[in-house]
DNA sequence: ATGCTAAACAAACGTATGTTTTATTTGTTG
DNA sequence: CAACAAATAAAACATACGTTTGTTTAGCAT
């Protein structure tokens, strides 16, 4: 952004703190049903023309709410990046001090988000190449993030006996990679449940690392 | 393909069958160089002068090997995709009496070749939606045979009481995702050597049918 | 009411794309 | 060598795209 621009913006928020409100809720909105686009048709395929009529904002328009088509599918992976980590953290799983029942309610909680954003997810492992890279690499970090996560409770639980893996911090991928399963795999596992594939894949997951899980 | 192309084609392979050959090498060549543009950039972001450049094959010239650019994307899916199920049946694999075994055999085998095909399966994934229908269609058509061929397997396994899971098409499934890990997540794996991760791979995915495994 | 400013809009710009065409060269065959 | 199809090269074509521009509209402060 130019120093320009920068101005104008401090001009808006002062001048007009009533509009900021709608100026966001515009952003917001382009991004919401830009995002519904991105997973329909991808995002190449998706054209700022498409957004245009999805929005009913005038093409020329978009451009006062976002900066790029590619600023759009940022904010788009924003929006669903972080929540996850927030609950982790809101929900004190960290100071759970029986490792079986912290891994449980983690996995359980994030099996269930993502299960309730199963297109979003797909579209995001299918257009992270897409991203710049600066912005790529913090996508990653967060990901990163996750597993590392997951990964001190499981070498807690190595510790402790209650768990037993070779190598935590694979195992710990694999656990994160397996919370995409049903986004990935959707269209061979439409026969289950929410229900159902939430215990399925729970039991499984803790099978692995539970010896004795039942 | 038109009638007059048709015709072309007819003459070509009675009045020059010395260079019917080159035409399938070339054909080929253009696939292979066009699926390592499409790992490296994505579908949608390579174009077919880049493919021309790659190639060393004049942009128009092109056009007398493939008949579009999409058609160059499903031959680069029919490359890959068969010679797994091809293996397991040569090596017959189904007819391994003992589950352990034959589970044992046939994830090692896979997980090796997609290991020494890492970028490509992470196109494919990328990629499969712009794959025309019909062709989608038979694209997890062979996805969900595979998820068969693994269910079968372990639902004799669970009959004789060696192997316990709750539900033999969910762990196949789960299975068959497991396949992919390195591919879709070997930016946080490159740590491991191709040794390590194919045994912890295997490990990891066994304990999770097998009680007591070690 | 008036002047100012951000929002809205239609049109246009420049470029890039997949594909086709046309003209020229090459290589094989009778 | 002559004839002719195949292969090549370059240019052209039509269109679709992301983004910008110039102008008009509408709301708010004075």
């Amino acid at each position: 952004m130019s120093d320009i621009d920068q101005i104008h913006d401090d001009i808006r928020e002062t001048q007009a703190p009533a509009r900021q409100e709608t100026v966001n809720n515009r952003k917001a909105k382009i991004v919401k049903k830009a995002t519904r686009l991105f997973i329909k048709k991808g995002y190449a395929q998706t054209t700022m023309r498409d957004i245009s009529k999805a929005t009913g904002i005038n093409l020329g328009n978009l451009y006062n709410y976002i900066s790029s088509k590619e600023d759009i599918l940022c904010l788009s992976f924003e929006t669903y990046h972080d929540p996850a980590m927030e609950w982790l953290q809101r929900e004190g799983i960290l100071d759970i001090e029986d490792p079986k029942e912290q891994l449980q309610k983690a996995l359980h909680q994030l099996l269930i988000m993502i299960h309730d954003v199963t297109s979003d997810v797909l579209m995001m492992y299918r257009e992270t190449r897409v991203l710049p890279p600066k912005f790529l690499k913090i996508v990653l970090k967060k990901e990163g993030d996750l597993v590392a996560f997951f990964e001190k409770i499981i070498a807690r639980g190595v510790e402790k006996r209650v768990f037993h893996v070779r190598d935590p911090f694979f195992a710990a991928n694999m656990l994160v990679f397996q919370l995409s399963l049903y986004p990935l795999r959707s269209w061979n596992l439409k026969r289950y449940s929410r229900e159902e594939f939430l215990s399925l894949s729970e039991e499984t997951i803790l099978k692995a690392v539970i010896p004795d899980y039942t």
